[in-house]
DNA sequence: ACCTGAACACCGTTCAAGT
DNA sequence: ACCTGAACACCGTTCAAGT
């Protein structure tokens, strides 16, 4: 039994950025409403960083807009595409540090922390560029920075991928969960160690789970620093540290 | 000016296992439908192991156990909850190494491949770890076993944390977009292979692409092993070796 | 105690129609 | 070329009502 589903355009449409279609519907001194590509992601930014991803719609895009929803399709084909666009165009932000005769160990700190403060600042990328190609412009030149960085680390080639892999898989998970305390703080109208201390008790009341806050205190007691921030910092540049050195050790393996 | 979301019931709900009310909402052989929370879950898993998260909603879930949707709100005060439920059942898959007299060196990479593995096989945790808690009962568990392995490795107390974090979020960020890769395979009908020749075709076709394919043509050629899936297999070893070398270097430091 | 039907306030998207 | 209104097929959730 065939379902609307299964009635697919031809063929499958994978990215925004795989489109045939010209680049040309760029704004025209006529034009109603001044709507143009470049007006409408930034709008979608905009709304992104404000309401979350999961308030956000294309009737809600379109009155931020002064528009009807329906003219939102005369630039874009899907809610996807939008959510395509706004991400790569984010991407923008992380301008790669073009001094190419810093240590690599450097580079790659600087790399890892804007790619992190990236995920932060725009809480919604991270589960966008899990779920698309993420084959934009801006995108591509993030990951090309990203490769000129292992290149540099002398590993020898077939190794590059692995240790790129090693390296900014962390940063992505480090930084989605960062992120992700930080909106639901915020969300609490709370300050990052009110909202811990507060879940931490709401946790420790629960008598089922005493057991198991108890077993991991001497963990908490000894990651040191006096506010959440510190001890996010700590852990992010000992991580760091750690990759490099094992980086180091298995180019000299 | 106040709208609906700022109603909130006091105090706003953070997760499923923080709620106090009694669990005692088993099913009763009296029940019509004979519905209870572990039916419903087992259900909720299943339905996203096949339809995915984006098909899922209450009134499906409601029609594949031949119930209205309402009836599910007797057991669950929202369809976050019922997901985080699902969330946490499938951590029981992943049942710690009691081989304590076992290297930790294994042990860690047993950890990591069978938590790999999870997030491969139902891609819908990945982002559902991202957002919730995640503190139910299963997931604790796994977060135990996690902390065993690295109180393992010798590290210094206060750098456990952040050796965690590396090792983990790495494992994360791995499976995340690896089994985004197989899913997108999946659903065009093809195998992981055919899917990747065609994307790569198709990026390639683009003008403005070939100039940044061309610049990591190096990288994939020296990546090694003839299928997708042999070349992931070798990133993901040679990324724990770097990360298991990074730990050694660290203690010894 | 458990389940339902009707209703509310939303969605993304199509399509024919307007200017 | 650009934008709109009406409509379709969906959502999560509330609430009063049934058994």
């Amino acid at each position: 039994m065939a379902s609307a589903a299964d009635r697919v355009k031809s063929p499958a449409r994978t990215s925004v950025w795989l489109e045939q279609r010209p680049p040309s519907r760029t704004r025209r001194a006529d034009q109603p409403a001044g709507l143009d590509r470049e007006k409408i992601t930034a709008a979608t930014v905009r709304l992104l960083d404000a309401e979350g991803l999961a308030k956000f719609s294309m009737r809600r895009l379109a009155a931020e807009l002064d528009v009807t929803a329906m003219s939102l399709y005369w630039y874009v084909d899907t809610k996807d595409d939008l959510l395509e666009l706004a991400l790569d165009s984010v991407y923008r932000e992380i301008t790669p540090p073009r001094e190419e005769d810093a240590h690599w160990h450097d580079r790659l700190r600087e790399l890892a922390t804007t790619y992190r403060e990236l995920l932060v600042r725009h809480v919604w990328v991270s589960p966008l560029a899990g779920h698309f190609l993420n084959i934009g412009p801006h995108s591509m030149l993030f990951s090309y920075a990203v490769q000129d960085v292992i290149r540099a680390t002398g590993l020898p080639l077939r190794r590059q991928t692995g240790a790129l892999s090693a390296v900014f898989q962390f940063v992505y998970g480090f930084g989605t969960i960062e992120g992700h305390f930080v909106q639901r703080s915020a969300e609490a109208g709370l300050s990052q160690d009110e909202f811990f201390q507060q879940a931490m008790g709401t946790i420790r009341s629960q008598p089922q789970f005493s057991r198991m806050v108890e077993s991991s205190q001497d963990l908490m007691d000894a990651r040191g620093g006096d506010t959440v921030e510190e001890m996010r910092e700590r852990d992010f540049d000992f991580a760091l540290d750690l990759l490099i050195a094992g980086i180091e050790a298995m180019r000299d393996r």
